[in-house]
DNA sequence: CTGATGACTATAG
DNA sequence: CCTATAGCCATCA
């Protein structure tokens, strides 16, 4: 798998973070098929472009804090973004128990017809 | 090639 | 809660 199509699927997935919601790191690697790819994932923000709309802020770390340090501009960038969308931060924490994203419920809740047996 | 780096994570004390 | 440690792995100097 190159760089692009590993980059390409760590934004797919960012992008299907649903507002009001965070996810962490490792979760998005996991996701996009690139086990212990955490650190990947933050690289790959790292160098997003410069017209980007991704919703890089819903991503957090494990532990549920922000990854930057608290006096500096990203971190309270983040922290207001997130809170626009009526996530709780607090002391650059979120409490992951809460808002953490849950793949499998969200499909449910997305595509019922597709994957429910109805029959 | 090699060693350092980092928007990471898990574990232990 | 915090520090230390050890994995992790693409990048970079």
């Amino acid at each position: 798998m190159d760089l692009e199509t590993r980059n390409q699927r760590i934004y797919g997935v960012i992008r299907d973070v649903p507002k009001g919601s965070v996810a962490s790191y490792g979760q998005i690697a996991e996701i996009a098929g690139i086990p212990r790819g955490a650190r990947q994932v933050g690289y790959a923000l790292r160098c997003l472009p410069k017209g980007h709309s991704l919703p890089w802020f819903r991503i957090i770390t494990a532990s549920g804090r922000i990854a930057f340090p608290e006096d500096t501009r990203a971190f309270r960038i983040q922290r207001d973004r997130l809170r626009e969308e009526g996530v709780r931060v607090e002391n650059g924490k979120v409490d992951m128990k809460t808002f953490r994203w849950q793949p499998d419920l969200d499909e449910l809740l997305w595509k019922p017809r597709d994957t429910w047996d109805e029959d």
